[in-house]
DNA sequence: AACTAATTTGTACAGTCGTTCAATAAGCAG
DNA sequence: CTGCTTATTGAACGACTGTACAAATTAGTT
């Protein structure tokens, strides 16, 4: 089958002129995306189950989106200029470092997360990404690659800087464990069962303790590292520089 | 349309005589499962390409394993006995607490799944638990009550008392910081690329740092919360005693 | 007004999905 | 052997999937 020459698609101009005029359906497609792919996850969402919540018909899905998989990518593509806000945040907590330093390191990992979590706008993108991003799939890893690692590195760089007598190694050990508690914080909807009804599921009271928990356990998971003296933060201590062992192809 | 009865299905004798016999069918759909949806998802996986990854014609599947959410909480049937082996080791640790009591039932926490996570049989079980029950889904929710919840309140239960002036609230926020990094760290391929190289995806030398990340961690998010006097496990300080959790006893 | 471009829509295609079933083969007790 | 249960197989069903496209409508410009 030869793919034929697809019509319009990009399609810009015209949503942008007369915004807030007519309701915007390009938008509402993107956010319909978005819930339901964070609530039930990618595969188990059909482009009916989108355009239905969307209240705009089938096609029209196609005609703003293309495939499904440019649907899912054009839903961090939105978000992008948030971790650009997530680096500056990073940055002014680095300069205005002092004693406390992982502490604000810690807290400019957390916070912005926490906030959009509670945010009506970004509530299911934050669900999205602790949900959707860790499966293998190519979609998944385009945008881990494309949206994520450059923030993954910022903060491993500063923590590498914050702690001295370390390695970029056990540093990125940390940092996915502090991860893992910040994701698994998104998409719990279990500690209220658990607590027997004592806690809500984003309750503002658990971010002080997730801040302590973290910064405590970086800390606590460096200080009985064998210490190997790698002080500098240069980008290139390691054996393999990733092609490696690596399972997955580029 | 009225549901046809439905042919054999359960036929556990034949295959429990001649095991080890002739190549077991049975078992080797529910690897096949197993694998597949740990690495690409429920809704990912068809019955076709399971039947494929076992090598057997597509409606032996259906005819073992009924209907697909009965293949995949069939896969966390078959695990169950390792529930109750970490619950005897939560025990042991308890009984040997001492002074390091809280290390203890971290570890009684940690190690069992890392090391379910490196054995051949059970690397795709933990993958899968640490993917796809994070899902509202009818089928996550129920495996999580029937088997996870109980492990869950007994560890919650052991923290308890092993910190002394804290609150079932506040520890179950711990426990799921903890749960969160082990599971990330289960399901994470990306830390080789973040350590420029340095890490390999599942080696041993994260646990211990692991350990210590998530007993400090527990440690600090308790220690500085507001102290609520509440020493007693009594298990009604709750404003809301949940209603849904009326099916679980203890 | 006419004309072009952007948007919207109904409809259809080719393929895949989970599930079912009748038919056959194999195992085993009598 | 005969009877009975379990195991296995190929084929098919209807429903649903992602995607495409021509026609219709609307907006904007001349």
């Amino acid at each position: 089958m030869v793919t034929r020459s697809r019509p319009a698609r990009v399609a810009r101009s015209a949503v942008d002129l007369d915004a807030e005029q007519r309701p915007d359906r390009r938008q509402a497609i993107l956010l319909a995306a978005e819930k339901l792919f964070a609530q039930r996850g990618y595969h188990a969402v059909t482009i009916r189950q989108i355009a239905d919540e969307a209240s705009v018909p089938l096609a029209l899905v196609g005609y703003y989106y293309g495939q499904k998989h440019e649907l899912f990518e054009a839903i961090f593509e939105h978000w992008s200029p948030t971790i650009k806000e997530r680096l500056a945040g990073l940055q002014a907590a680095v300069d205005a470092g002092g004693r406390e330093l992982l502490r604000h390191i810690v807290q400019a990992f957390v916070h912005p997360v926490l906030r959009m979590r509670a945010s009506p706008e970004g509530e299911f993108y934050a669900l999205l990404v602790a949900r959707e991003l860790s499966y293998a799939s190519p979609e998944a890893d385009r945008v881990l690659r494309r949206h994520f690692d450059p923030l993954a590195h910022a903060f491993i760089d500063a923590l590498l800087a914050a702690l001295p007598q370390t390695t970029r190694g056990d540093v990125a050990w940390t940092y996915q464990f502090a991860l893992g508690a910040l994701l698994h914080h998104m998409s719990d909807a279990r500690v209220h069962r658990l607590s027997l009804g004592a806690n809500t599921p984003n309750d503002a009271s658990s971010h002080p303790m997730l801040v302590r928990f973290i910064e405590a356990g970086i800390r606590a998971a460096i200080a009985d590292a064998p210490a190997r003296a790698h002080p500098t933060p240069s980008p290139s201590p390691s054996p393999t520089p990733t092609p490696a062992t690596s399972r997955r192809p580029p």
